[in-house]
RNA sequence: GCCCCAGUAGCUCAAAGGAUAGAGCAACACCCUUCUAAGGUGGAGGUUACAGGUUCGAUUCCUGUCUGGGGCGCCA
């Protein structure tokens, strides 16, 4: 990985600390990569950044992977070398499915879970939202060498299931349904299949049937797996939560007042105190979770990582607090992200479309799914950073769905399959010379060098979670693949000969293309097809 | 009222504190006798909501204001 290599290259002749040293992606004018380290030495060596900037290219020797060095207003610019791209691209060829990946995360465990819905009904855009994100950031975790578990926590017990059965209750029985009870189509039919006549286990009954005939395909459609279904109702039987308040006990955190329990939450710095047992001696979601993630830390893991819906937001503040303090209780050295999926809006006609499941007026992820497809649905909702509002476009989805930017790099795809197709037949792939590849047109280096960024855009992924650089970083290639296309010939024909070695390395060039844009279409969970 | 998130091109959104803020869509003008035109090329489009502050440098960090969304239950 070249930043990895720069960063190496500074950080000896420097003596600068190695992660402190940061390498972006300029623009083409100013190299392929550079640093700002000029400016953050200038301070305490007392000179202009220009001037330190000058005297560390001087000092820098040239390495072999490098055509050149320059200083530019106090930053330093590096050309990769021709050899350099060559290298990698044979690199490419070589690790085919693995380039990419590393073992930087070797010795981490991390526990990603995600989707988390209620077992009270199907599953909404916003799970899907969160889902996708969950899926492709175990991926890239994955690809990394972290050792990765996908969790979902199914709240099998409490209040909403209670509801459930009341909803099925009241259908049975003709009556008009309350306002916080399920009114979904779905609860109608679920009525018909089960008996009974205590609302929780009418509720548990129906729960049970919703994650296996609705949730566990909706998922599956979704092309998401689990390892592991963690279910509340368990943590409860095993005696979790007796733990977990033992535990928040002794640190002084706990009373008693109006008969229920409480966790004295203003003391860690929230606005009230929140409730762990009611008055009728149920649980609360609050402690439920508060012991879900102890459960968590004592199974040996690293890092937790939570995504919850928007309508999760207001729990995160105070879920992260208790953690913290119930970390520190049992000398639990990990980190917690609990990061938060902002609102998925649908808008028809120009108009936002209300949806609640509750009303169980809402337009449901398998809905979208069979309507755009999955390669769309997964695509889309990956391309926005989790913390904006999304609005999807219904309209917009269907009509364009030819213009689709995943059709683009789709698109890509095929074009290069079609080349290598004929390539195949030509007999042009087997006498391929890895240590004969040389670019000289601007197209041809364009698209290599972006090539060569992949394994960094998965470590930068790895380390900051913004899942959306992977699609965005799937169009950058088709479009300069694309371009590639218009300008570089790569097969010959009678009336346009090619000469061999241009053949050649253009051929590799289009191998390795098609394996990055595989490798990383396959980490999103979209599907690469050969044509179009 | 308090808390969280957002505000960037006509629209949907990118951009670890870096250089002249980028894509796609929409609209405009060109390019198919050559590997898939679901494509390419070119131009147009911006006071990064507003006002201060920190910094060599701010879309990014801090403070305040405005707008939009969400949350504030012995629900989950």
């Amino acid at each position: 990985m070249i930043k990895d290599a720069l960063r190496k290259l500074l950080s000896a002749q420097f003596k600068v600390e190695i992660n402190k040293i940061r390498i972006d992606y300029p623009q083409t004018k100013f190299g392929d990569y550079s640093t700002n380290l000029a400016f953050t030495l200038a301070k305490q060596q007392k000179k202009s950044p220009t001037q330190v900037a000058q005297a560390m290219v001087d000092k820098l020797g040239q390495a072999q992977m490098l055509a050149k060095v320059e200083a530019k207003a106090g930053f330093i610019n590096f050309y990769l070398s021709g050899q350099c791209l060559a290298s990698v691209i044979g690199q490419i060829l070589k690790e085919k499915r693995n380039f990419g990946h590393s073992d930087f995360g070797a010795d981490m465990k991390v526990l990603v879970e995600f989707i988390s819905a209620n077992p009270t009904g199907p599953l909404t855009l916003g799970n899907g939202r969160g889902g996708f994100f969950g899926d492709v950031l175990a991926n890239v975790l994955k690809s990394q060498g972290y050792h990765v578990s996908r969790e979902y926590y199914v709240n099998d017990t409490g209040t909403q299931i209670e509801n459930l059965g009341k909803s099925i209750l009241a259908i049975k029985l003709g009556k008009k349904l309350d306002e916080d009870l399920y009114q979904g189509e779905y609860v109608k039919q679920l009525a018909k299949k089960i008996t009974g006549e205590n609302a929780v286990q009418v509720g548990q009954a129906a729960a049970a049937i919703i994650l296996e005939e609705y949730l566990q395909p909706s998922i599956d459609k979704m092309g998401v797996s689990f390892d592991h279904y963690f279910s509340e109702k368990s943590l409860q039987q095993q005696g979790a939560i007796e733990h977990t308040l033992g535990i928040l006990d002794k640190a002084g955190l706990i009373y008693h007042h109006d008969g229920a329990t409480w966790l004295k939450t203003t003391k860690l710095g929230e606005s009230k105190d929140d409730v762990l047992i009611k008055s009728d001696g149920q649980y609360t979601y609050f402690v439920c979770d508060i012991a879900y993630h102890l459960n968590k830390m004592q199974r040996g893991f690293n890092i937790l990582i939570d995504i919850l819906g928007a309508d999760h937001a207001g729990h995160k503040p105070r879920i992260e607090k208790v953690l913290k303090i119930l970390s520190s209780e049992i000398f639990w050295q990990g980190q917690i992200e609990i990061l938060v999926n902002q609102l998925v809006r649908l808008v028809k006609n120009g108009q936002e479309e209300k949806m609640s499941k509750r009303s169980g007026t809402f337009v449901t992820l398998d809905q979208l799914i069979d309507k755009v497809g999955l390669d769309v649905t997964r695509f889309f909702f990956l391309s926005y950073a989790l913390s904006t509002h999304l609005d999807f476009d219904l309209n917009l989805a269907q009509e364009r769905s030819a213009k689709n930017p995943v059709f683009y790099v789709q698109y890509a795809h095929a074009r290069l399959c079609s080349i290598l197709k004929k390539a195949q037949q030509q007999g042009l792939i087997k006498n391929l010379v890895l240590s004969e590849i040389e670019f000289s047109q601007a197209e041809e280096l364009a698209l290599a060098k972006k090539l060569v960024q992949y394994p960094e855009i998965l470590a930068d992924t790895a380390f900051d979670w913004q899942v959306q650089r992977l699609p965005f970083y799937c169009k950058q290639v088709a479009d300069l693949f694309h371009s590639f296309y218009e300008q570089c010939h790569v097969l010959p024909s009678d009336k346009n000969p090619i000469e061999k070695k241009v053949i050649n390395s253009r051929l590799a060039l289009v191998l390795a293309c098609k394996q990055v844009l595989e490798n990383c279409l396959y980490l999103m969970g979209i599907s690469a097809p050969d044509k179009m």
